[in-house]
RNA sequence: GCCCAGAUGGCGGAAUUGGUAGACGCGCGGGAUUCAAAAUCCCGUUCUCGCAAGAGAGUGAGGGUUCGAUUCCCUCUCUGGGCACCA
């Protein structure tokens, strides 16, 4: 048998197809559009990985089969090139993070080129060139003129040792990643963007064919809650309380209020009062806490202090202890009403033995705290509820909303538990805020004249303390020369979120220098109607996205709300079933398998695997199946057969169109591999004839493209595969006549019968009876039921 | 603690709407070819008993609905992922 000398034959093909520019997508085209998008990489110095390919090599094979349905399939690839590894390698190596980045990104460029994946690379964006990043500060003064952006207090983790700002992943456990020293908070003014202003609209995903999952990911993130605020007076009148609650129903058990560490009043309450150290000791032991920490259930970790106050409870007219507690968050107000009926109140009141009282129970008759060793958070009747006693708890809420209105102690009030965005980071490798001070220390946006707002390249990377952009002279100059003398810029960059929130915007945009994208084009191209990436990005990313398209939407410069129609996401990759990570030291490297197989090959491994979505375990001997495959499959296709049942071959090619078509519809590339091998196995006692042989390769070509383009060229075509059309299926040729069924007495398969398909009830009853294995049972007792459902199952019920 | 997803042969997985569980591939056993090996091809391969026909068990565990459950319902165990105690 001819084998099949894939790299000499991939790379013939890649040069072809690059030579031919058969990728080059022309925007203009009147075909159907389709807009297949992958999240783009970071630009790591290392090799493609495995992880890469899993997402990018279905991705590609999506878009070549919709592109052989016949649209016009528009197909980029870029790169998300700002942030902390360049920066961090700077610092290690002094290499200049621009110069590491294009690097990588050249090389990165190449290994994607090697894969044969159809990048249009005349339309790619960099995001930490000038060019793009000139863009996403025009994004920010968008938001900014809109007061969609503002300026306020927030901590950051700071290692004190390497007076530097920690990233959340460079602080796990609280102690500093370079050198072990305790993390601590530092407060620090920064940018944020409203996203809490898109609350309502982000959680609409009604017209999005996305995954149920993410989208209830999503809604959860936003954390839309419908409550009340309910208003508790200081005994002393000097101020009042305002606590936010779902649960107005336990007001008559409130026996203290809580008030978040972080909450103003604390300093207020407590300055210059006997309570002032200790409240202020227990704040920073608090502050020094990470967020799980303070998040951790089990009742040891709850942590407060009294602050000195008294507040009366506006049902009962009781007078309440204040305290400050590391489990109030400045959620809402920032300051809860804490009763019996929550676990974390009820705990914390028992460390701080504070009294506790009941008014719910299941029959509504009165139950005690003492007798019980957690809280009741059970519903049930209401008990001391003054005018709600004896009402279900549930029912009892709008009323008592209603009650707290008309009595101006409270009102409904809408929560939501999405953060704004906090868009400031203390790093070098990000784009500038476009932001410059007067010398009063007031914000202005630097006008759009002097986009790009350009990274200074005179700075430290190593930490000083202070933002690396603050050390830069020629930055301080840039902006005195342009605003004034005693004029200062903002020293922070951006998160790359914000980057990489509107980056499918600029693909079909790339060369235009004057503007960041078309809004003709744009409404045309977008949205994306396919897009790829990891389910991680559910929340943060997936979300900014939506934000930032919604607002530029709402200012006129797209026509469309959601940047993303449909979403996939892929699963991931593991080996021996654990996480591939270089510190197990299982990673798995492509390159030696690429070189030995093909690319071909080791995608479809991939894809063989498991189910795209799920993910699969990597198994080194697994992928020489799919050689075989390679190799049988091209033996088919390049050696004369001859055919013994042509119209089994018809029979079994129309099946195998349907059921490929399928399968990557959904998805599903495993099954379709499969099935595409079960194929060949037949044909290889069959034969088969050269029509058909061009719908196989054609069946192939988005899952293998060197394969089939090598196999349509030895069939003599001369033009391109991924010209030609999908192959369709004759719908009378895919409906078998017979189908065998099983024989199920009182449940158990005791035969099988061939009959044809549109055999009556009858007669399928009566051949089933005349399989001896059935008679046999059913001689045993008499038949009380009969089952046939066509074309799947025949059985009897003997009693 | 909460939320989401999952658990099927020695292994990865298949079963599209409740209808013959184990497709396809790996591995393994046997055979052909070969001086020999590799490669390739053929046969077998859920477990137990049996020469076979067949019988019994079987989709994490236990229960339920049904003529029939990997699939639907309840309880539990374990694994993976996410988390911002949301009051």
């Amino acid at each position: 048998m001819a084998s099949y000398d894939a790299s000499e034959i991939e790379s013939k093909w890649r040069k072809k197809w690059t030579d031919s520019k058969l990728y080059e997508v022309d925007l203009n085209s009147d075909k159907p559009k389709y807009y297949n998008l992958v999240m783009f990489p970071y630009p790591s110095g290392d090799k493609l990985h495995v992880g890469h390919w899993y997402n990018y090599a279905p991705a590609d094979s999506w878009g070549r089969y919709m592109r052989m349905k016949g649209h016009n399939v528009f197909q980029p690839m870029g790169f998300d090139s700002f942030g902390l590894p360049a920066e961090n390698y700077a610092i290690k190596s002094g290499v200049h993070p621009r110069e590491s980045t294009l690097k990588n990104v050249e090389h990165m460029k190449k290994q994607l080129s090697d894969m044969g994946a159809m990048y249009d690379w005349d339309k790619s964006v960099t995001t930490s060139e000038p060019d793009y990043y000139r863009w996403s500060q025009w994004v920010f003064l968008q938001l900014y003129g809109k007061d969609l952006a503002y300026k306020k207090t927030a901590p950051v983790n700071w290692c004190d040792s390497c007076q530097t700002v920690l990233a959340n992943e460079q602080a796990q456990d609280g102690t500093c990643e370079r050198c072990d020293s305790e993390v601590t908070k530092k407060d620090l003014a920064q940018w944020f963007f409203k996203i809490r202003d898109y609350a309502e609209d982000l959680l609409n995903h009604d017209d999005l064919d996305w995954p149920e999952k993410t989208v209830l990911m999503q809604k959860n993130w936003i954390g839309k809650s419908e409550g009340c605020d309910i208003d508790f007076k200081l005994e002393d009148g000097s101020e009042t309380l305002t606590c936010y609650t779902t649960r107005p129903d336990t007001l008559f058990s409130v026996t203290f209020i809580v008030v978040a560490p972080e909450h103003p009043l604390v300093d207020k309450f407590v300055e210059g009062t006997e309570y002032e150290d200790e409240v202020k000791k227990m704040r920073e032991k608090i502050y020094n806490q990470t967020d799980i920490e303070r998040t951790s259930e089990g009742g040891k970790d709850k942590l407060g202090a009294f602050l000195g106050k008294y507040a009366i409870n506006p049902a009962n007219g009781e007078k309440v202890p204040v305290y400050m507690a590391n489990f109030a968050l400045m959620y809402g107000t920032g300051v809860v009403m804490a009763d019996a009926h929550d676990q974390r109140d009820f705990e914390f009141a028992h460390k701080y033995d504070i009294p506790l009282k009941f008014v719910i129970s299941e029959d509504g008759k009165e139950i005690d705290p003492k007798d019980f060793d957690e809280a009741y958070v059970e519903d049930g009747m209401l008990f001391n509820s003054g005018e709600f006693s004896g009402m279900n708890n549930r029912e009892a809420l709008p009323k008592m909303i209603k009650w707290l209105e008309e009595n101006k102690n409270g009102r409904a009030t809408i929560n939501y538990r999405l953060r704004d965005w906090l868009i400031s980071r203390q790093r070098y490798w990000g784009a500038p805020i476009p932001v410059v001070y007067d010398p009063e220390g007031n914000p202005h946006p630097v006008p759009e004249e002097h986009l790009p707002w350009m990274l200074p390249t005179d700075v430290e990377f190593k930490p000083t303390g202070e933002s690396p952009l603050a050390a830069s002279k020629e930055f301080i100059e840039r902006t005195e020369k342009i605003f004034g003398k005693g004029w200062r810029p903002e020293v922070d960059t951006m998160d790359t979120f914000v980057c990489s929130s509107w980056y499918y915007l600029r693909y079909p945009c790339t060369t235009m220098e004057d503007m960041p994208f078309d809004k003709k084009v744009d409404d045309k191209w977008l949205p994306v109607d396919m897009y790829i990436g990891g389910p991680e990005h559910a929340c943060m990313h997936l979300l900014y996205a939506r934000f930032i398209n919604m607002a530029l939407h709402d200012m006129g410069h797209i026509g469309f709300k959601e940047p993303f129609k449909k979403l996939v996401h892929q699963g991931m990759v593991t080996k021996d079933g654990a996480k591939m990570s270089k510190s197990k030291g299982n990673v798995v490297s492509p390159d030696e398998f690429i070189e030995k197989y093909g690319s071909d090959v080791f995608r479809m491994y991939l894809m063989f695997m498991g189910p795209f979505t799920d993910g699969g375990d990597w198994n080194d001997k697994g992928i020489t199946g799919i050689a075989r495959f390679v190799d049988r499959f091209f033996g088919v296709v390049s050696e004369k057969s001859e055919v013994k049942d042509s119209k089994a071959l018809a029979k079994a090619l129309n099946k195998l169109i349907k059921k490929v078509s399928a399968d990557i519809e959904r998805f599903q590339f495993n099954t379709c591999v499969a099935a595409m091998m079960e194929f060949v196995n037949f044909v290889m006692k069959n034969g088969i004839d050269d029509e058909s042989r061009k719908v196989l390769v054609r069946l192939i070509a988005p899952l293998a493209p060197h394969l089939a383009e090598e196999g349509w060229s030895v069939l003599g075509e001369k033009d391109s595969i991924f010209n030609s059309q999908w192959p369709e299926y004759d719908e009378k040729l895919v409906v078998d006549d017979t189908v065998v069924l099983g024989v199920q007495v009182n449940g158990k398969v005791r035969g099988e019968v061939e009959i044809g398909v549109h055999t009556s009830q009858e007669n399928a009853l009566e051949i089933a009876r005349l399989n001896p294995n059935v008679s046999k049972y059913l001689e045993e007792g008499k038949v009380v039921k009969e089952i046939y459902v066509p074309g799947k199952i025949i059985g009897f019920v003997v009693k």
